[in-house]
DNA sequence: TTGACATATTCCGATATGGGAATATATTCG
DNA sequence: CGAATATATTCCCATATCGGAATATGTCAA
């Protein structure tokens, strides 16, 4: 049995440093495939074959206008690999319980409003 | 060029599931590999080479006691998901924005004591 | 010492990979 | 229409992988 394919689900399309870079020169704004080329100094098959790999586990999301393809990174899709890590985070950061406490005080708040 | 080798990084390290269940089989306690091999149902072989893969991007640690080996989760090694993740937590959690005068707030309090 | 136990390592095989180069597919423009 | 532009796809190959099976290494116990 190989390795799992990249386009399992978000972690193992994120392991590739390459895709992780794209998706920060992405960042929070509308690009190009031509304007990461640009960014990232990687060939134009390179990128669209990242960007592929991206969209099937719904990491990145496209907008096509005219011969334009308009990319943005779909953020909920990292969620679980942030729930994952998570329930880690305990052990390296000693200041969470006090945040705990803060988040139970401010979702009471919310409750109440 | 082929795939990153799965040792070169947390992230590679943790994109396979099986991995992921050692660590969550793990959790916060002290650990012996024949106990992991019952919990995850594994064979002994392929818990010691994922641990192998584990330990070479330092995500467990070990103690020798006689015959057994004792492994702990390092949390700190996936501290570099977590933050890298984090960057885009923005897009899903509206609410983090508030988290974050919280989190200025407490630091500040913190400065002062 | 010999056997039992705990763990690691080696050998095997089918398979997906990333990047380069070339090419295909649209779409726009003149 | 034909050329140019934007993007995706295909073909190539050296390489690392996971799991199984077998085996090696190390430690304890009688």
């Amino acid at each position: 049995m190989p390795r799992a394919p990249t386009t399992t689900d978000a972690f193992n399309a994120v392991a590739e440093a390459s895709r992780r870079d794209l998706l920060d020169a992405i960042g929070a704004e509308e690009v190009t495939v031509n304007e990461l080329v640009d960014r990232l100094g990687l060939s134009q098959p390179t990128v669209s074959k990242h960007l592929g790999v991206l969209r099937a586990v719904d990491l990145v999301l496209v907008r096509t206008a005219g011969r334009n393809r308009w990319y943005r990174v779909n953020g909920p899709a990292l969620k679980p690999i942030h729930d994952w890590v998570r329930s880690f985070e305990r052990t390296w950061n000693l200041k969470l319980d006090r945040l705990d406490d803060l988040l139970v005080e401010l979702k009471s708040q919310e409750e109440i409003q």
